[in-house]
DNA sequence: TTGATTTATTGGAACGTTCCATTTAATAGG
DNA sequence: CCTATTAAATGGAACGTTCCAATAAATCAA
């Protein structure tokens, strides 16, 4: 317990018998230190059980050495995957990263941000709260301080934006379903308040367009981009004269709530219905049956981001380029075999 | 961009025609300000963009209001979970908590506890990495910063901890498992460096002496505390002369593995073999079958250790009580209905 | 009026670093 | 030997806050 008043550069001089400058040298590993010196000052630092106070350093210097990432859920295993990426970027830097969560709430991400900047940051990756309004970065980008987004995008924002190609992963994923032989498809979940939404969904349109499926044969349901979303999604697509036979999910866990509905209704997913999910999380390859799901190499992207801001940070700028990660679609089982002419068993097919 | 010299309060003071001393007193609220120069003040504030140095008020303070988490793996929902809760008793103290992950490495967590002592941190709640050495915080407790651990705890600490029954709850699951019916029953997963395991075993241990399980009868498999670790010890089990007709399983990741692996053996989970979980996760409600697990209330001991940590912050002291949270079996399907003589077909629901 | 009290405001000395400009010691060049 | 040069160590002035003690202005008691 005890421990009086904390140990300081000064008790470290004394202690060592040098004078404050030269503990500061060492600590900073310069060069300018006789080796001999360093060791007795290092020895002192033992000693005392002397704490380094950064707060003071950066005082002086105004070059922080924190960095933030900021992430809007981190119960989604999709984005702690991704935050696991950045970290390990971070951490081969030398730099412990201070992650935030703002439960998707931009009430929230505005006290995290300002808490951030308190703290002096040096620059910040994040995945924006939904919801979030364009303004909310001025302070951020006003200050100077950089920051990428990731995953995410702000509608009108000139901060640089490290994301999936979403377009051409829904695009990839629709044109296999319809290769499967489905006509009748889907998009299940997620909400337009998202650019990603418009962007997954723009893929979907396209294909669809481009593989001659009439419009009133393409169904888009918005829904929550949760299970019970994908759950709820399912439940009223199925309640329609003319159900869908196929769903491209917002992302993996609406699709899970759809195989889970597919499921309890008795049907079989793939042979059924097919599914195809979005992100490709760990849990994917493990589902039963193993979910198809266009992989957007999470953890990767949030390396890339990672690097961007370091680069950022490095060379005092606070713009980048944007960055738009290549995307493949994993078949699993969950689009069961080809569709022939007319649906297998199971109920209600295609019209 | 632009930006020139970040604005101090010393430029509000000059902007709003008061000295630095009103424009502090204004910023910590102070009463002793007219309300007018306060909103005067606040203007400038506004107008020039400033942005508060909590480094520097610290250096003079000494009183920081940073509350570290440090978890050992955020990718793991069940601690995701936890952080959660501990994150919504801070937020609504009106503190920003940081969050780092140690990945489940002590070398990490070491960076990780030194980093946060630099910044000065208030009080820490952690969970430490698995393999921790005794004196991994011996330098945060010399400092006299609080620490409590949650979920896990260290063999030899003074350090106070937050976590669930363990005893009580791997009792709980293993007198449900025999009152199905079972007499051969296994501990599948997890490994013997966390003490938690020892909990677990010894409720597991504990139950089958008390309910007259032989020895012999009881199987223990250690093994990763993950999907595959539960793959794993299933396929090992079931190699044997006489396999055990159920498992309690350390954690539900594992349980997760053991439902895969009799799926992909054609074995209905529940009615041919019988499965208890331990945390409840989220997930465990969705599966398929729906897994029958131990429930900890993680967001609530996330939540009681927030608490206790604030509690400690605001009386400065170091100590404080150990906290050992109730725990309750839901019971699900991944048990089956009871066992008769000999196991019974079909997978009807619990009698 | 005078002094005492209250209310608002302010200067200045910390806080623990860094880093520039010096000083001191050691080495080399002649 | 003296003077340059280099190497090693040092003092002191910042950095942006807080907070104590002090002041100034306003109110009150006589």
């Amino acid at each position: 317990m005890a421990s009086r008043a904390k140990a300081t550069i000064l008790d470290i001089a004394r202690e060592a018998g040098v004078s404050k400058s030269t503990v500061s040298l060492v600590l900073q590993g310069s060069r300018l230190i006789r080796p001999e010196t360093a060791l007795k000052v290092r020895k002192a630092i033992e000693d005392v059980g002397y704490v380094y106070n950064r707060g003071a350093a950066n005082l002086r210097k105004a070059h922080s050495n924190v960095i933030g990432m900021v992430i809007n859920d981190l119960t989604n295993p999709f984005f702690a995957e991704m935050a696991v990426g950045m970290e390990r970027v971070f951490q081969s830097a030398g730099i412990v990263p201070f992650i935030a969560n703002t439960a998707e709430s931009p009430v929230r991400q505005e006290e995290v941000l300002k808490s951030l900047m308190e703290q002096g940051v040096a620059g910040l990756v994040v995945s924006p709260a939904r919801g979030t309004t364009p303004g909310a970065f001025r302070r951020l980008e006003t200050a100077g301080v950089p920051v990428v987004f990731v995953m995410r995008r702000l509608p009108e924002s000139r901060i640089p934006v490290i994301t999936p190609d979403n377009h051409r992963g829904a695009y990839l994923a629709t044109a296999h379903l319809i290769g499967k032989g489905h006509r009748r498809l889907a998009f299940f979940g997620g909400s337009s308040d998202l650019v990603v939404y418009h962007e997954r969904l723009g893929g979907f349109r396209a294909a669809c367009e481009a593989f001659g499926i009439a419009p009133a044969d393409r169904l888009v349901f918005e829904g929550e981009t949760s299970r019970k979303g994908g759950i709820a999604c399912l439940e009223t697509a199925l309640a329609m004269a003319a159900p869908p036979t196929a769903a491209l999910c917002f992302n993996d866990a609406v699709a899970f709530g759809v195989l889970l509905a597919l499921r309890k209704r008795g049907l079989e997913p793939g042979a059924d219905f097919a599914v195809v999910g979005f992100d490709d999380v760990a849990e994917a390859e493990h589902y039963m049956p193993a979910l198809t799901s266009v992989a957007v190499n999470t953890a990767g992207l949030g390396e890339r981001a990672a690097h961007v801001v370091l680069k950022m940070i490095q060379s005092r700028t606070t713009r980048a380029e944007d960055h738009i990660g290549a995307v493949n679609l994993v078949v699993r089982e969950s689009c069961g075999p080809d569709r022939k002419e007319h649906g297998c068993a199971g109920m209600g097919d295609a019209a």
